[in-house]
DNA sequence: TTCTTGTTGTTGCAATTGCAACATTTATAT
DNA sequence: ATATAAATGTTGCAATTGCAACAACAAGAA
């Protein structure tokens, strides 16, 4: 069940759609999909299939930002999808639910689904604040070190422990710290010979005191 | 009038404030606030005064993020206040009130007022979003040259012009996109040298086509 | 198995950057 | 008006980084 209509089920589920005037469209594999919908500002959840955001950088190439599976959200303009560089697209089959953001906001309705509707996606909102922020911290620091100290920090926090474990690949977190991959290894082998972290394949235990 | 209040006078007010179990606290001026709620997930309305986020880097060093006036909008987790490096102070004698963001998600009043103010709420939260989406764009950027450029292009396009006005000082600039004052000066004039830009105060032309 | 694709570790080198320091100018407060 | 604080421009230099290239390895598909 996807996140946004937790609580709103059956009959409920069915006037919220036709207040909120979604549309539930269907996609073939390697669609294109929102081309036309980029300045507009969308919410979509995805039903089922699989999607991918991909974005055109200034050098021509293709960087593929985000798979998405079932019960992803995604969306346009409130959702960094803010322009002609990028492109989203199908990767199989694919059924979407798309509300315009302004119908939610303009609705005057005030039932029980929508108010539910309203708290659900207020939820997913102030967390997605709540990732951006986080990212934002560790971007802002100036050297890679830092950059790794600062995210081991967060992830010790949110574990509550010394030892974390990376969600996804080296090649993946250099992307989300915005650095290059090979100096971000660098980094990471100086910050094991100088005894600050103990890695081994994805997890890492903090060795030092201040974290 | 504070945003989030948009459209909520009078008795509907005080009904939604008694509801939300909102608190509304008065500080002394230079009074810390907050300090014992940083693990709470509170939003607060600045309604009269003046407040000043600090941040203590791990240098020990005080750096202002942000100083916030009159109907300002700030708060806990949710807002980027995650943890303790983080210090919020009142600048002058300051009228503020205090809303736990799980009031907000659990309640079930479901009345005109509190739909109002979940839109209200959510509104800003998508704005939220949306900004920070714009600068992590910039932050991934890996030069600060196309960190500059990143900034312009959104500048450009949210005036719809190729002339834009920076909203604020080059020393906040070099804040906000996280590069050295100095380097981003330098590469300002590299970029005014090989005549891509034009500057005169905070008035910047640019002279490229593809922005 | 074999092929293909993606991840990881490593290194030299050139380019970019942060840092420190200083002079000027501009803004703000008294 | 004068003093104080903040913003800007500039530069040398050392440190950090991105980039390119390659080898080794792992995972998954055919």
């Amino acid at each position: 069940m996807n996140e946004l209509l937790y609580n709103i089920t059956g009959r409920n589920l069915e006037k919220l759609m036709l207040y909120l005037e979604a549309n539930s469209l269907f996609f073939k594999k390697n669609t294109a999909i929102l081309s036309n919908l980029l300045d507009e500002n969308v919410i979509c959840l995805l039903i089922s299939g699989k999607v991918q955001i991909i974005k055109n950088d200034f050098n021509g190439n293709q960087v593929i930002m985000e798979i998405l599976e079932k019960n992803a959200i995604f969306g346009t303009t409130i959702f960094g999808i803010n322009n002609s560089d990028y492109e989203i697209k199908t990767l199989e089959d694919s059924k979407i639910v798309i509300i315009d953001f302004n119908n939610i906001i303009s609705n005057t309705a005030n039932t029980v689904y929508t108010d539910q509707f309203l708290k659900n996606l207020l939820k997913f909102t102030a967390h997605k604040i709540k990732e951006n922020n986080e990212r934002i911290e560790i971007l802002t620091c100036k050297t890679i070190r830092n950059k790794l100290l600062a995210y081991f920090k967060q992830m010790a926090k949110s574990s509550n422990s010394r030892v974390i474990y990376l969600p996804y690949s080296l090649t993946r977190l250099a992307d989300y710290l915005a650095v290059d991959r090979s100096a971000m290894s660098r980094e990471l082998k100086n910050l094991k010979d100088e005894g600050f972290i103990e890695i081994k394949d994805k997890k890492i235990k903090l060795k030092y005191n201040d974290y």
